[in-house]
DNA sequence: CTGAAAGCGCTTACAG
DNA sequence: CTGAAAGCGCTTACAG
């Protein structure tokens, strides 16, 4: 392998000088600068960026940690992700923690170990928040809160909940069905900072609708990672709708059984709601007369389910563009306050710290899976 | 930051012996390695690996290149390798040619500057083989030819060919239309070696539509990374048939406009078989009885498309699987012939290393979007 | 079994 | 403007 030596031995100047060319830095007079050219030419020299690296202490690398990118959604964050990165002159380590039977904590070790030089955080952790926060490397959480040393970006779920209801109570629905991740993603832990984001979105979308006086349940499906596992929930979510249906009499009095409206309404996730479209058809049900249907995320499955969904879409490049901006942050910071003097920062901590919460705007695509509001 | 040297300090012993402690190699007394693991713990010390790769010459990444995420077949691709490369304790550097703007070029710069141990490369191309060949740093092609000194892996698309014409002709298709790529990608460059997959599939089912007197005909969309470009042709495609159906007065008599007999299968992608069933709905058409639609890849959208699709599954695991094993091979081969000794050794080039073809097995899995055959 | 030394390939003060 | 030196933090022969 030739390096710098060996050019610098070609050109017959110093190592000093070759550095300078190579990094274009500091003042060199013409003549070196062409001799050392010609030197890195003849020798097709190519510099080592492992010694760099190891000079800097960076690797220009950031750990994305996602659970899968088969699910379409973490496909396109990762996606809008990198190319956000790459603006700064970073690159996109995927850290799956489903794909590859790998926990967040492996990543996180080989943050501390300078593998990376930081972390955006999108997959779900039983870490706690203090955990997070004395890892005393950049991290930054997507759509959870990590602590609050940790800054967050994150959709407006409430506003997606808000812009659900509204659609849903203008459009006269009377039963809707929430599809959605383990009910324990409820459980209110600790400080109310449940690190799973969609939860704002179902409560926000159930007191608006109780507001309204809509009728509405959850039905709970395994996790993110298992993206099947939905479509086998929407199927047997359908089955028994048609059901309750085809047993109270009157499909057409819009009322079932015991006097509750049928389900005229589905919400949940891309991926639920593109399988809702396919369940709908199969038990012949008309979308959205009969039902409508509205996903969340705005991924390709809008264009590629059964009809182009309505849907609230998620401002990708808006998100990786905050992430970006706030992981590079991180990664500059002076980020003293972890070695010895650990006694008296602790003081000043909470007052000094409390990190960025970025919260970005969603939208509602109308697609052909709900009827049209005045 | 605490070091080796801050932990050889204060066990009151030599870096050596910490280095030695930590990488568990050669033998240190039980005394001494309690003694450094008690420092180690004290400090908390955490070793920094940028030293370990400067000394190794390896940063244990290697990249993947592909045009987008936001495709599932690539995000499902990708996926998988990162799931296998975990194995071989590899990580995986994500190199998008379309999600960010940066062209091949600069990931096999990166390849060259030791950012990378080498690269999986399953993206375009217009760089000819000998760009690739002469690279001299590990590469791996998935489902494409670079040259041949370089390891080549990719699913058997001629046999995906013959299942489709398979189920085609025993289900009693009579017009057939194939959506792929722009035309451009048949273009035979030199030696046949063209560096899109599709191609062999197209080709070989066409051949065998020919051979079974079954009309088809091929219409091209965009490259692979607008998606939506596909919906849009799509979309077009069966504009353009309904025309021709109602055009042609007997659409029961199953011959349209001079003779032609309907469209009745359409064959794409994953991605245009769900738009086909989106479509052929919208347009009043049973699938799969008036019309046939086939997949290709076996992606997410199989279960999330109007119809659970029938598609030709790639085996991604095994691709993966396979694709590992090839990059490894080639990071740890001694790779020495790059250096002085051009000369000599072009004349052992050709006989010596025709690199790698792995071609694995596809297999059709049969949906709702086909007539069962006997 | 342990330590002093050289070195991975580059960068940056610091003298000249 | 240029060169000799020290150093990034670790590893591996090589003497003891």
């Amino acid at each position: 392998m030739v390096g710098m030596r060996d050019v610098a031995k070609k050109a017959g100047v110093s190592v000093s000088t070759v550095s300078l060319v190579v990094n274009a830095s500091g003042y060199v007079s013409d003549e070196m600068r062409s001799k050392v050219e010609r030197a890195m030419r003849e020798l097709d020299y190519i510099p080592n960026e492992l010694a760099r690296n190891l000079y800097r202490g960076r690797t220009g690398m950031i750990g994305v940690i996602v659970p899968t990118l088969r699910h379409p959604f973490f496909a396109t964050l990762v996606s809008a992700l990198q190319g956000r990165l790459a603006k700064h002159e970073l690159q996109t380590l995927l850290c799956s923690t489903a794909d590859a039977d790998t926990g967040e904590a492996e990543y996180v070790s080989r943050l501390r170990r300078h593998m990376m030089d930081g972390i955006i955080m999108a997959a779900h952790t039983d870490h706690p928040a203090d955990y997070w926060t004395s890892i005393g490397r950049p991290v930054v959480a997507f759509d959870r809160a990590l602590g609050d040393t940790i800054a967050t970006v994150r959709s407006d779920h409430e506003q997606g909940g808000r812009l659900v209801a509204e659609q849903l109570v203008k459009s006269g629905a009377r039963h809707v069905v929430m599809v959605g991740g383990p009910r324990s993603q409820f459980d209110d832990r600790g400080e109310g900072a449940t690190t799973f984001p969609t939860v704002r979105y179902f409560q926000t979308l159930g007191e608006r609708l109780d507001a309204a006086g809509i009728r509405h349940e959850y039905v709970a499906c395994g996790p993110v990672t298992d993206v099947e596992g939905y479509a086998r929930a929407v199927h047997l979510l359908f089955d028994r709708l048609s059901e309750s249906r085809s047993g109270g009499s009157a499909r057409d009095s819009g009322v079932g059984d015991a006097g509750i409206p049928p389900v005229d309404a589905i919400v949940g996730s891309d991926v639920v709601a593109a399988c809702a479209v396919k369940e709908a058809f199969a038990h012949g049900l008309n979308v959205p007369r009969d039902v409508q249907i509205i996903g969340y995320d705005g991924t390709c499955l809008v264009d590629c389910a059964g009809l182009t969904l309505t849907v609230i879409k998620q401002d990708f490049d808006t998100i990786a563009e905050r992430l970006a901006a706030r992981i590079v942050d991180a990664v500059n910071e002076p980020e003293g306050r972890e070695s010895k003097d650990g006694e008296d920062s602790k003081a000043g901590k909470e007052s000094n710290n409390a990190a960025a919460v970025d919260i970005v705007p969603v939208s509602l695509r109308t697609g052909d899976t709900t009827r049209p509001v005045a």
